[in-house]
DNA sequence: TCCGTAACTTGACAGTGTAAAGTTGATGGG
DNA sequence: CCCATCAACTTTACACTGTCAAGTTACGGA
């Protein structure tokens, strides 16, 4: 029963994507290679390719992994936050705000990595569209509550998604004046940039 | 005096920066390395070393190149719609939306690459502030002219600068979903995110 | 003219992704 | 219960990568 003592390691599949995470947190994208992944998990270093076709689809894996919990977050976010929309958007951008500063690598993996993904990845273009579908609907909710305009939905939650994706990008990369950063903690330097435009 | 014939290249720094940007087209980031950018400027697999202290540094150059080029770009859209406000905002952003669209890898690369560059870029780092002090000009001549609300330039220039390239690197990524991007052209859409918030 | 030195070449090495072939061990049919 | 099958894994191999060290070339100044 316990997969950690068959031999066939019974379910490497994940502790692949773990390790990967790991290996990201520790030393980053660059530091990111299947062989340090299959070692980290305690297997040969081709083991992974009974698992994934190749890099890219373990990429592929770890990025859909983190738009899974980052909808959880969002999600905790909406439940915390329902019946104040004011709150609502704020909290929403700061949930994906903090996670991209809590995990940047893997932040950067997520947006930077696979090309073609419509055709190779359904997972990763399930929950893509599933992530989008929530920000969709907390959009709304802010449209009824009157704190963002009315108009399209989808459009409008292009348009919350950019500034905040923008925001989140721009911080990681460092390319955030220091000046701007000096004058104000990072969250309302966020609420700033969200109710300008 | 012709740099190309002579035997010490002559222009090699330049030579080489050149021919990343080239494959960078051609191949993507992916396909980017010290030895192929060696080979297509004429000249052996290490001989970069002369120049560029490591691949970081090659990149450095030609993220810094980038935006040099991006500068002048929007300097040319600033000078045909001085008097112009509104026209001018948009222009701008969709200047920097085109480079993103045109030289969709060397854009990655010039956001997504180099660490630390603080400490080891200089030339990296005044360059991306002589392009920031170029958006706050930008933002700072909408604010005059009523299209953009009145407060800090520079917060002002990070919110604008966040939207604009939240949209052009989701868009990049695959990421708008193809239903908002059927509803009307790119600009349009590009207008209407810029003008939401 | 010659010589120092920067620009380049050659050769080497460890690390990478990935394919092919061999090995192991869980599993289901007789 | 045994054995054949087959997926999961290992081993071996190869081309390619970044980078270093040591050698070679030829430009510019003394």
């Amino acid at each position: 029963m316990d997969p950690k003592n068959s031999y066939h390691h019974g379910d490497l599949k994940n502790a692949l994507i773990k390790a990967g995470v790991e290996i990201l947190a520790r030393e980053g994208v660059g530091g990111l290679s299947l062989r340090k992944v299959a070692k980290q998990a305690g297997v040969s270093h081709a083991a992974p390719y009974a698992h994934f076709a190749d890099k890219q689809a373990l990429i592929a894996a770890i990025s859909t992994e983190g738009f899974k919990q980052l909808h959880v977050q969002i999600e905790a976010a909406r439940a915390a936050y329902t019946g104040d929309p004011r709150s609502l958007l704020v909290e929403t951008a700061w949930t994906y705000l903090q996670f991209a500063l809590h995990e940047p690598d893997r932040f950067k993996l997520m947006f930077s990595s696979v090309l073609e993904k419509e055709k190779d990845y359904p997972d990763f273009v399930e929950i893509s569209q599933r992530n989008f579908r929530q920000l969709v609907e907390v959009v709304e909710t802010c449209q009824q509550g009157g704190v963002l305009k009315a108009g399209p939905p989808d459009l409008a939650a292009i348009s919350v998604w950019s500034t905040v994706h923008g925001f989140s990008s721009l911080l990681l990369e460092g390319q955030i004046p220091h000046t701007a950063l000096e004058k104000g903690n990072i969250k309302d330097l966020l609420v700033f940039v969200l109710q300008n435009g």
